[in-house]
DNA sequence: TCGTCTTTGTCCTGTGAGTGGAAAAAGTCG
DNA sequence: CGACTTTTTCCACTCACAGGACAAAGACGA
């Protein structure tokens, strides 16, 4: 199929294009009871929208006893393509314009190898969806990168952890291979637009999506729209002091959160405590796999191992605390918990709600659900979709 | 003169409205470079506006080289009351519909005396200022206090330094005394406003207003507006963890940031240590005054005594940890430090910028002003006229 | 002082978007 | 099969708006 290359006309049109895709398949009677427009208009902007292809008939739907209506939805050739590269690893997703996953792949990289390496990979892999005949070819792609961007050109900016992508045009490049729209963003903010919409914040106009994975990240939604800051480094709580005079930290500070706690720090105290014999399940592990990583501590705490079910609490706790202060600052309306980590479930999640209960004020923390993520580690690709799905139904 | 009861009509007839108020008398040529719509309908919409008298017109304009053209601007006659109530003092001021201060009073008055007291002397100081023949009434108020406020209906909630407000229905029983519409928000909102309107923040989208006066709280504006939180809550940052273990609060916790530095907090200290004999300067103001306050200590430090200079240095590092997290967090293009304790001046300021150039990553500080704000106790006052003029000059 | 040029303000008409009623189309249900 | 519903299309009428033409008012040079 011939890539679709139009664009909504106006304020209307994206916003009709929007309801399609998150409500699927309706009528022209039901977007009417939706849009607040007279239906000679409605009628007009639906024509349109057919004309440029990216809707399309689709049959009759159920009697609402009187005559059937004529169903549209949008083309159900449209494809995007989500990319999530981690510290460890890339996810590659590829949805239709409701933004369903059809496919997904995981591949563990490292992203130090840099952006040609792992430009390769995610190609190959996008490559290998099409192959599986999920996609014949892109409408747009959302990648998420772990660290700051320059939201408007698609360019990371002096990201800690990827030291070789600093400046590199990551947007324009990507969308030169797949010939399509691209739209990048920090990882952390797209499984904040995950989770917003089709997991647990969809309801909710102002919350914090904490990311523990590598390191820690915040995703932050203001009335409903991520929140970039001045220089596209907003949310990163990593490096905020957890413990005054505390560890040295990679970024040149002492006591960093993430120093502290996040999939790294967790890894090493782990190896640590198998190597003073403080834990039996943890030092067999270790011999076993060579090494430990947060997924090892995780299988430790499930199996009742003490030692790493202390290193999971005492982590929660410095999260906790951290949170508490945002959660006064911020005052959200929800509080979701996710990334890599999220296999510590609720011994990490208890640690951290009795920290922010405790600590913040009854005013903020009244209504303050503090949640896991649902969606795993699909939210990242979700979020990435709806990424670029928010860029192309919107007036060019 | 009859008040103004009119509001603007449409977005357009808004849009004039605060382009005049912000800029001043203007002629129709020179307001139709900035709104884009044709010569007729701007026509048309000056006529509408001059129709309900909130606009008049104003002579005529020099000439640009040809014919001259007829000013017109907001009704001189228009006058905006507004109200800061802080902890331990009112402030109350008139300003005409371009937000210009024509007169400003203070009293000292203890909050805790109750809405009904309180309300009794803001009455009689608006009082006075029309008798001072300032205005003959008032076409709107705004009104700030030192705590959260559920804004859409003005009443304060769950105040912790105003216990005998919680619940008072602020904006209602104001609008019935003084006969105008009323808007009630938290002080430290305000003093961000005022800021923004006519102080250092005029053109950042995305800044933060740190009010360090008997507590301490934090304005947040996020793409020009002001961010309030899911419950009206948000920048209660007094109640961060700034110690851990730290001193006793009378929220129930320990270590808060407020227990440890604010105006209250800094008297205390000064007491104690004038009490120890570690200061010969803090132990005569002491006994000369019978007490000691923030004030106190500013004059101290700045007579050169050393431990006054300890405890703002002190103070300073405390804030300007919790301050150098929330800049990590929010990545704000702006820091203004304002409230009572402005007048410990750039001894404060110094300490507070150490730590946070020190402790945020460079990508957030790199461009990162951190400035006093420009204008005093004027900014509550400026805030709360702005507050109100941008819902009274929003279509109804 | 006069004529030309520039800027401002008003008037007017053509266009195009949008509303809402009416009728047609397509069902349901007794 | 007929009465009633719901959906969709069609159409005429209204209204806002753009943009050109023109008038008013002043600047400036000759």
């Amino acid at each position: 199929m011939r890539r679709m290359t139009a664009r909504p006309g106006n304020a209307h049109q994206a916003r009709l294009l929007k309801l399609l895709r998150d409500g699927g398949p309706n009528s022209r009677a039901q977007l009417g009871d939706q849009v607040d427009l007279s239906r000679s208009k409605l009628a007009v902007e639906v024509d349109r929208l057919l004309e440029t292809g990216l809707v399309v008939a689709d049959g009759l739907a159920a009697s609402r006893g009187g005559r059937r209506s004529h169903n549209i939805r949008l083309h159900p050739g449209l494809r995007f393509l989500g990319v999530d590269i981690g510290a460890t690893s890339v996810d590659v997703a590829v949805t239709n314009a409701e933004l369903e996953t059809l496919g997904h792949i995981n591949h563990p990289m490292d992203v130090r190898e840099g952006p040609v390496a792992v430009f390769e990979q995610v190609l190959a892999m996008a490559a290998k969806l099409k192959a599986s005949g999920l996609a014949e070819g892109f409408d747009g792609a959302g990648i998420g990168v772990p660290g700051p961007v320059r939201f408007p050109e698609g360019v990371p900016v002096a990201p800690p952890i990827m030291p070789g992508w600093d400046g590199f045009p990551v947007r324009e490049a990507l969308s030169q291979e797949l010939g399509c729209p691209v739209m990048v963003d920090n990882d952390v903010n797209l499984m904040a637009m995950g989770e917003q919409h089709a997991g647990v914040a969809r309801t909710v106009a102002d919350f914090l999506c904490v990311k523990i994975g590598t390191g820690i990240g915040c995703g932050i939604v203001v009335g409903g729209e991520v929140y970039r800051g001045t220089t596209g480094s907003a949310g990163d709580i990593g490096h905020i002091q957890a413990v005054p005079d505390g560890r040295p930290c990679a970024c040149g500070n002492r006591g960093c959160l993430e120093a502290h706690f996040s999939g790294a720090a967790l890894a090493r105290d782990a190896t640590e405590a198998a190597q003073q014999g403080l834990s039996a399940e943890l030092a067999s592990r270790l011999e076993t796999n060579g090494g430990l990583t947060a997924v090892d501590v995780a299988a430790a705490a499930a199996a009742g191992d003490a030692t790493a079910l202390d290193l999971i609490r005492e982590g929660g706790n410095r999260t906790g605390q951290v949170i508490a202060g945002l959660v006064s600052f911020f005052n959200p309306g929800l509080v979701v918990i996710g990334g890599g980590v999220t296999g510590l479930g609720h011994t990490l999640l208890a640690a951290i709600r009795t920290q922010v209960y405790r600590q913040s004020l009854p005013l903020a923390t009244g209504n303050l659900p503090i949640v896991l993520g649902e969606l795993g580690p699909a939210a990242g690709v979700t979020g990435a979709a709806r990424l670029i799905s928010d860029h192309l139904f919107s007036p060019a």
